[in-house]
DNA sequence: TTCAATAGTTCATTATTAATGAACTATTGA
DNA sequence: TCAATAGTTCATTAATAATGAACTATTGAA
């Protein structure tokens, strides 16, 4: 069984949160989340075309590991969240600031 | 002759941006820049104690390398200086907003 | 109920990046 | 000219990133 770990809100740090972002797939990830519903799975993860599988579940480990997403197994997809809500309690306004200027 | 690299301003991205700023000493850094007169020497480098010399001037550096910071030579010891109207040029208001939560 | 398809993780390997002691370069002042 | 100061560069070791290959879990159909 496959267990995600996931940090508390109060546990998301500022170097990490800029270290997770600091990727151009990554930012363009989380971009089109921010664009869609905030939801996204691996398979849909259209910004990285040609990318391998294992890669993708690489970025996608560093994004959840900096508590940018959770990660949440639905059938057979993994449906990845932005905790918009759990970084703006820790850091009002400055995913939407960063993602202004890329993604 | 120590040549120093600079990107130029159109040269600074989101991402090296984002990842210079990855990390709690660079933060600090930068942070104390700013509250200073945006200058600052390596060995004024007060937010890194008992770090190795060559690590200190790694992260500069790095910080450089990004477009964060421009490196003078002035005597025996090198200027620092924030740059931070490229940066704002860049990304308005982006470097104060993440300073706002750390350094 | 078993078998193939799908979705994604984990592992192993290779490549890049980080941290630091040691040696080096350049400037200043005695 | 010599020592002190400031910082870089080099070499080594450690940590992190990218990816193919193998593995696990769920779904749907034969």
């Amino acid at each position: 069984m496959v267990q995600f770990v996931h940090p508390s809100t109060q546990d998301i740090t500022l170097a990490g949160l800029l270290g997770a972002l600091a990727d151009p797939m990554r930012l363009r990830i989380v971009s089109s989340m921010l664009q869609r519903d905030g939801c996204m799975s691996c398979s849909e993860a259209a910004p990285c075309p040609n990318m391998a599988k294992s890669t993708l579940s690489h970025h996608f480990r560093i994004l959840r590991e900096a508590g940018i997403i959770h990660t949440g197994k639905v059938g057979v997809e993994n449906r990845n969240v932005l905790r918009i809500e759990d970084i703006n309690s820790r850091f009002p306004g400055l995913l939407e600031q960063i993602l202004k200027f890329g993604g």
